[in-house]
DNA sequence: TTATTATGTGCAAAGGATTGCATAAATTAT
DNA sequence: ATAATTTATGCAATCCTTTGCACATAATAA
């Protein structure tokens, strides 16, 4: 078993403070004499004395800790603004707990509910769900959040994300200049934010470009790779199939990738092909895959920071971030003839 | 601020104990009458009341807590891994803290120090590392470790890894015997059980081959992309370039994908390419990429099992698993004739 | 009726660290 | 020489929960 400040203290014969003080660095503070100081430090190194963070926490009332939830921890999307929040968080010294709620409300509200028990400083949730009560418990329970990449413009919290609107107007658009007419979206979770405002600037695009919304042509229900493959199949199954599919995030367009092999449709030359999220090995696929990226880095660095401020200073007024998408044009779309 | 079991107790007019045993469930034990119950859970619910997991940790010198640290969250194997992980561990009613260590020894010094200050129950590393004088601190620290995907040999700790030297032999012996005899290594970090043991196989693949090792095909320093498409590079332009290349992962592979695509290489008619990790994306390639799979689900559930029960029985000698890889032969290697 | 058991609840001691306040001794200022 | 500081440390409360032990009352057994 650990050794505990009271060890020090009783071996070294001073008070359990001083040995506090010493081993936190407040010796400065508290004036402690240099020999006190160096023979209190040799002792916690040799009974090999840890702080036991929960006695601290508890005492100090904050336990420098930040709790994530995301969707899914093994979609390279969140694994990268996982990964980016980490560092951003770690040179604000904060450590982090990170669930994955598996696209399951029920899980995500259980997570928080973990968290709050473990009395995080701060959350940062990327919510699955279209119903946000239990975040707004959160919010009731003065605990500092940050929502990102799918928010909720309803509820008083702040929160960052891409503008998924523009994002795919870009998409759509790229599409549309390439002669492409009858273009399908495969869809994410309907109802979540992300996946309401992508399908929001789908429609606004095809809207502009004068062309004719067909509902046919919207499918899909999750963010999962077998939506994509099996909405793509039926796709290519219409009688008037799309030449185009723009697929709300990565994993779907990988469905949509396997299910183009399988019939033996080349991509772009059969079916151009362009998605949300732009993945690491989007530009390693052949042909590459154009892409809508998201700002991972900016994502994360933002969040922290408002989760920051929000920690520090917890009455400050919302804030909403909109940040800026950006197409990669790459080798999946094909330049194709109207015929008039 | 949320509300205390004294606070509920104060309302309630009954003692804390009371409080605490109606609100987990020992009123049976306890023999609580109906009454007292009721009028609790109702003030609890009232209130908002929510345990705090610090006091009772600290009280029960457990936190059902166990600490996961890899190297790289992003890398696609790792973040499977978690997941994984995930599911196993919420079964067994635990919860997990995840450390990327961003494979730096730094890092994951410091992530288990911050672990073990945490208190948590048990730990599952994926050390970046050669050294392993910290993790022999955690033996001694009396806390259960489990280490998987990288391990010490030397070391007197439960592990959880593939059969590394049969996934490279499958992977090489599948490149032979398309007839290739110059087949590069591209290495991950030297010194790492997973390389070595990676570039063992490797080696005595060729020797049962009677292929003469070539030091100038074996390369490479670390497992991001980085390093796949620098040395691919590198491959290409020597005056006897390789007619294959196994990378020891599969963010390697990416890399040397990469710097196929910018020469005009094509794979497989040009260059045959294995590798080792078996991404999701691997069969959206075109050419697909064969791939050794290691068995994910099945490492983090022998990882779980193996802590559990270390965890429930510390004394317990130390169990070293071996899983078996699997190669996956897909469109990424070609059959050559050798010339005599 | 007395002894025994069951029922329902409370007291108080951990568990480990932090920190405001107090204090004794040593310096320095007046 | 006395007062005012400074130096160096200790006391004890606090954070919140759990749990062994004690105790009072009620019910049952002998």
């Amino acid at each position: 078993m650990s050794s505990t400040l009271k060890d020090i203290a009783e071996k070294t014969g001073v008070s359990i403070s001083t040995v506090s003080r010493v081993l936190h660095d407040n010796s400065q503070k508290y004036k402690i004499s240099e020999e006190t100081k160096t023979k209190v430090k040799q002792m916690a190194k040799d009974l090999g004395y840890r702080v036991n963070a929960l006695a601290r926490g508890l005492r100090q009332q904050k336990t420098c800790e930040v709790g994530i939830i995301v969707p899914d921890i093994s979609n390279p999307f969140f694994s990268e603004v996982i990964k980016s929040l980490a560092g951003e968080l770690r040179k604000k010294g904060y450590n982090f707990i990170v669930y994955d709620s598996d696209e399951d409300i029920t899980i995500e509200r259980s997570a928080i509910k973990s968290l709050l028990e473990k009395r995080v400083d701060g959350l940062v949730i990327a919510s699955v769900g279209q119903d946000f009560s239990h975040i707004q418990k959160i919010r009731d329970a003065e605990i500092p959040v940050v929502m990102i990449d799918r928010c909720f413009d309803e509820l008083d919290v702040d929160s960052v994300s891409v503008d998924n609107v523009k994002g795919s107007l870009l998409a759509v658009n790229h599409l549309i200049e390439a002669g492409h007419t009858r273009i399908a979206f495969i869809q994410g979770l309907p109802g979540t934010y992300a996946n309401e405002t992508r399908l929001q600037g789908y429609k606004s695009a095809l809207r502009d470009a004068g062309i004719s919304i067909d509902e046919h042509l919207i499918v899909g229900d999750d963010f999962r790779s077998l939506n994509g493959y099996l909405e793509t199949k039926l796709l290519l199954k219409l009688s008037n199939p799309p030449t185009a599919i723009f697929t709300a995030g990565d994993l779907i367009a990988l469905g949509a990738l396997e299910a183009c092999r399988e019939h033996n449709i080349a991509i772009p030359d059969n079916l151009s092909l362009v998605t949300f999220d732009d993945p690491v090995f989007a530009s390693y696929l052949s042909p590459s895959l154009s892409a809508v990226e998201q700002p991972v880095t900016k994502i994360a660095e933002m969040a922290v920071a408002m989760l920051y401020r929000r920690i520090k200073n917890p009455n400050d007024g919302r804030r909403k971030v909109l940040l800026e998408p950006k197409l990669n044009v790459r080798g999946s779309v094909a330049r194709i003839f109207k015929i008039d």
